[in-house]
Formats: structure tokens, C-alpha cells, sequence
DNA sequence: AGTGTCAAGCGAAACGTTACGATATGGAGT
DNA sequence: ACTCCATATCGTAACGTTTCGCTTGACACT
């Protein structure tokens, strides 16, 4: 049975007969050390059991190694992933992982921020929230920070997301492809970035295609199960309704099938639908549903390991901005088909 | 545009015309300060910006207001509504949460423990992975913690989780309520705690029913998807199958489906089917899936209470172990239904 | 022998806070 | 006028590290 581990530095030079100075220099390699004395301090640490104290280190060092992470919610499946990499990278490199939840609401974004920096974390990782102010917050302060998947309009800031507009491409030239015309789309909140630029991918494939954009089959707004519900219910009972429907969040996509099985509307003979961000359970719908992949572990990692590069690399490098896109992959599954006729 | 905040509790002092002392006394209100005199510091630390540093605070106070969390895989969608709520109840007091992912490996959750002892979190809540040391590593610490979910097989330390017996039985009895005696269960790792109890709880049920346990209608083990689908298919493909099948985990559920699809038998009608764990998109499966729900929210908010109980009482109320368990919760939807004839 | 070089080790001063004992200040009670 | 107390304020010693400059020996070269 160790000892209690109440013991400090000063503890294991005594017992080792150095002093402290050669106690930190074992520690830290960061001065030779003969053999023998080596020897003596690290048997000395084993027998009391000896833990640094990362806030002794940290209050003297300055670094504390720990990064802060922000996200809008983590209860959307997507975080999670990124966030599991992120903090992989983190944990490999020495780094501790603060997460902070913001609830999509920028005061608490706020709060968050100010705690991260009270406990001087190294850097910081953010998915900001609708009205973030945290742009300006940051540029307030000197610490290193990587905005992820949700950027902010400003453009200064070092970023990792997915190639949005291309996952807006890639899914409505899909559609177009399988003979469709007439696409809806529940873009979501546009003044997020993902929701914005995959609102612009669609656009600049229905203008490749020379298809129109009709009012009619967009929605924009809120991206609760029920608005799904109500756009795409209203979309189908139009006299002319779309042949196909894509929904740029889950919730939304749920609330299309759920308006599409009301009427009854077969997936995909009456209409075909496609989501963005692709699940493991997506697979196992009935129909399974084709949807668009982001690559969460990729992000998480590339944006962890851009934040490191701030943190260690020289301040000089901080001036220009760092940016990482990943391209969205396309998971054609059974929900989409030729329309009919 | 403020200052750039790179200012000490001096620097406030210094502009405010008192001690350092007084200044700590404003901020904490520890001891009585004159009106006038607060204002100035209050002024002062206004216009230096100037924020405490936590790292210095804890070095001096022996607390961090940081709690470590320790899940075995944060991509389960079970944990991240634990860790909102906990996180949620966390900022409301103050405190901050460090996250780890010991990706259900038991050296990981180790070295995350040693990086929080490390860091002198106030407490810890985990939920532990299989073969985890962490009850004896954290036996040796006086660092309060709470088992949450996931309890170790040792007795006296604090829990948090479902009453997975009593979720065992309940999906149990709904099943023999709408008729069947033949049910099927893939009880996963039976390490594990609630899959440990949801089995227990299982077998209580039929007992008290008088119906027969068959091994063929038992699997324990592994929980992926694949694993899932074989055992689904090996009992369907029984000379006399069960006519109903519960999985304790997601993707076991998800092999499943996938194995009454593949046959194919309809779901109810056929064979019915009931899940652990409830999530959003099991209302919008087709059909709709029956599923045992945790207070995932409830359990997270209630387990940070606890922590923090251990954390702020005496020491003396650390020695009898705290617990708190709360029923789950059947969800009748569309998957499970009379057995035919 | 005297000098210079070098590695190994040490002591002490920070880092930014809090907490504790000590010191002023100003009435009220005698 | 004197003590006595309560209240407000301050100086300073920690907390457990790292870092920096200094000392010490050992050794090789004149």
C-alpha cells in the first residue's frame, strides 16, 4: 500500500539527499543529471509515490497544457465525434481536454470563454453558437484558437470544417443525376455557416443544371423536428410538389419522413430524401437513408493539431490564418431513386 | 478596445491605491472592505480587465473547481447526455470539467486518472470501462468520486445509475404481457454492469412467470453490430425460434433488425423486437422501436450533485458510500406486438 | 603550480494568489 | 484622559514548481 501521495518535490529531495533544482531537472530532462543521482531521485519518487503538481507547474511555466473545447451541444451526434478525436490528439500530445457545452446561446458562450481563460488554457477549440460574439472576444486576447465545423463571418481566424458548399453540390448534383428537377431543401439556419454554404453548393448545382430555384421549395429558419414536419408536409401537398427533399439537419430529416409516411409517400418511389451528416443508424432505416458524410474524425484531430502548431509554433506564425477543409463524402443508400414519370 | 489583460492582482492594486490584500478581499468577499474603497478596485479591475488567475488561486487554495469525467466512449449517445447535465450542473456551481475517453481500455482510463490526479480535480465522475482498476486506483487517492452508469464491482464507493434490474424486468414483463414466452435476449458483456443487471432482472421476470431461461436464447459477449446480427440469426434460424428479442445495447439491436430483415420475418408480426437505451430517431424507425429509456439527464445532473456533496462536506460524511437510482422507462411504440397464433 | 573549461549540483527568487497576524483608526464606555 | 473593541487595512509568508546564476570539483592544458 503506497503512501498517501501528499508528498511533494521538496519530499523526494529530501529522501533522494539532492535538492529540489535536481529533483525538477530528473523530472523534466531538461538538464543532465549523473546516473546515480538519476537513479536515487526516481527510486525516491517510486517509493512516495511522487505526482507532479501540474498548478505549481503551471503557475510557473505559464502553460497550464490544457486546451479548452466549446460546443453548441454535444447531444448532437456529430460533436461527439469530433470531439473524441480531438481530445485523442490532445491526450497523445500531453494535453488536457476542458469541455465546456454553450446550449447554442452565446451568453453562455460568453461565461465559457471567460472561465477558459481565467484557467489560462493553452488554446481553444470552438463550434460557435448562433450570435456568437466570440470572434470578437478571442481577438481581444492573445490565445491561440481554431474554429471548428461553425465559423464565424469574420475571416481572420484560423479554421478546420468541411467543404460545405461542395457537400451541397455533391448531394443536389446526386438528385439532378437520378433525373430530378424539382428539389426541396430545409436549409436550416442559414446564418451558420454549414447550413449557409451547403445552401450555396445547392444553388450553384441547380444553376449548373439550369434548374430554377423555387421559393416554394426552400426553408430556412428553425431546425427543430416539428419545422421539418410542417416545411416538408407543406412542400408535398403544394399542386407541383418536389420529386425530392434534403434536409440539412437530422431533426429536419426526421420530420420529413415523418410528413412523407402521413400522406402515405413510399421513400423513394414518391419521393426521395437525403440528409446531411450520415449516422450509424442511417443504415438501418427503412429505407436506409443516403445522406452526406462529414469526416468528424478527421476534423477533430486536423483541429487539434492546427491549435498545437499555434500554441508551440513561434507567435509570428499567428498573424496569418490557418484553415483546413475536408471534403464531404456522399453515402448513397436506398432512400433516393429516379423520380417517377 | 480594453487592455491586454496580461495585468495581476498588483497592477490592480497599484492603480486602485491599496494592497493586494484588499483587492483579494473585494473579490472574494472574505472580509469586509469600505464602500469607497471597493469601488476603486472594482473601477480598477474594470479598466485593466483584469480576471483572476485560477491557476495561482488553486495553488494557493488546494482547489481547482475542476472535476475530471471519465466515459468509456463519448460516441455512445447515452454518455453525452449524461455529461451535458453534469456539465450543466458543473457551470452552474462554478465548476469546471475536464473530459476524458478511455475508449474502453483499461491503461487509458489509468493514465486519465493519473493526468487528473495530476491536476488536483476537486472529484471525479466515471463511468468505468471493462477490466478497470479505477475503484482500486481511487481507493489509494482521497479524491471523492462517483461511479456513474457503470459501477465496479466493489461495493463501497458512490454510485449514480438506472435501476437496470428493474429495466430488465420491466422490458421482461412486457413482453410476456403481450403474450410471448419464448423471448431472446443478447444481454452483452455481463462485466458490465447495468447489461449485468438488465439480464438479472431478465431472468426474475420469467421466473416469476414460470417460464423456462433457454441457453440457445441467450448471448453474452460481445456488443457490435456483427455480433448482434449473428446471434439474431442463429436464434431466428432455430427449429423453434423465439418470438421475441431484446438487446441490451444499440448495435446489438441494430444486428437485429438486420438479421429479421435479412430472413425475412416482419416486425411485429413475426417477431417482435425491444431495445436498451432510447433515442430520438427510435420514434422515427419504421416501425417505430419499443425501447427501455434511462433518465440520462437526471443521472448526469444528480450525479455532479453528489460529487460535489463529497467534495464541500465533511470528511467524515465520505465514509458511508452515497447512492442514487433511478427507474427506467418503457416506451411502447411499434416494434414489439402479440406473438401469431 | 597555475589557469581555464566544463559538467553537475545547489540556493534562492520568482509565478499570482490567499490567509494570517499585526497595525492603524475611531468611537463608546469608564 | 484612559482603556477596550470592533473594524478596516496592510505586510508577508506561504502554496509547489521552474529557472537562473553561482559554486564546486575534476580534469586537461600550459
Amino acid at each position: 500500500m503506497p503512501e498517501q501521495s501528499k508528498c511533494t518535490m521538496r519530499d523526494v529531495a529530501r529522501l533522494a539527499g539532492v535538492s529540489t533544482s535536481t529533483v525538477s531537472a530528473v523530472i523534466n530532462e531538461t538538464v543532465a543529471v549523473s546516473p546515480q543521482r538519476k537513479i536515487r531521485v526516481l527510486r525516491a519518487m517510486e517509493a512516495l509515490d511522487y505526482e507532479p503538481d501540474a498548478i505549481a507547474r503551471s503557475l510557473k511555466t505559464g502553460r497550464t497544457n490544457a486546451i479548452g473545447i466549446i460546443v453548441p451541444d454535444i447531444t448532437n451526434a456529430f460533436y461527439p465525434e469530433v470531439i473524441r478525436a480531438a481530445e485523442e490528439a490532445a491526450q497523445e500530445a500531453g494535453y488536457s481536454v476542458l469541455l465546456c457545452d454553450s446550449s447554442e446561446d452565446s451568453n453562455l458562450e460568453e461565461r465559457h470563454l471567460s472561465a477558459l481563460f481565467s484557467r489560462r488554457v493553452d488554446g481553444i477549440l470552438l463550434a460557435c453558437c448562433v450570435n456568437s460574439r466570440a470572434q470578437q472576444t478571442l481577438s481581444r486576447r492573445r490565445v491561440p484558437a481554431v474554429f471548428v465545423d461553425r465559423l464565424p463571418p469574420a475571416s481572420m481566424v484560423n479554421t478546420v470544417c468541411t467543404d460545405n458548399v461542395q457537400a451541397g453540390c455533391l448531394a443536389t448534383e446526386h438528385l439532378i443525376g437520378l433525373g430530378h428537377k424539382r428539389i426541396g431543401l430545409l436549409a436550416g439556419h442559414t446564418a451558420l455557416s454549414p447550413h449557409h454554404d451547403r445552401l450555396e453548393g445547392f444553388r450553384k448545382a441547380m444553376q449548373e443544371a439550369h434548374l430554377p430555384i423555387l421559393d416554394e421549395y426552400l426553408m430556412t429558419g428553425d431546425v427543430q423536428f416539428e419545422d421539418g414536419f410542417d416545411a416538408a408536409r407543406r412542400m408535398l401537398h403544394l399542386p407541383v410538389p418536389p420529386t425530392a427533399i434534403m434536409a440539412s439537419n437530422n431533426k429536419l430529416l426526421m420530420g420529413v419522413l415523418r410528413a412523407a409516411e402521413e400522406q402515405p409517400l413510399r421513400i423513394p418511389q414518391d419521393v426521395s430524401v437525403l440528409g446531411f451528416d450520415d449516422y450509424l443508424w442511417n443504415e438501418h432505416f427503412n429505407p436506409s437513408l443516403t445522406a452526406i458524410a462529414q469526416p468528424a474524425r478527421q476534423i477533430g484531430r486536423k483541429s487539434f493539431e492546427l491549435l498545437q502548431q499555434l500554441i508551440s509554433g513561434p507567435a509570428a506564425a499567428r498573424d496569418s490564418p490557418l484553415h483546413a477543409v475536408f471534403p464531404a463524402e456522399l453515402r448513397v443508400r436506398r432512400s433516393t431513386g429516379a423520380p417517377r414519370g
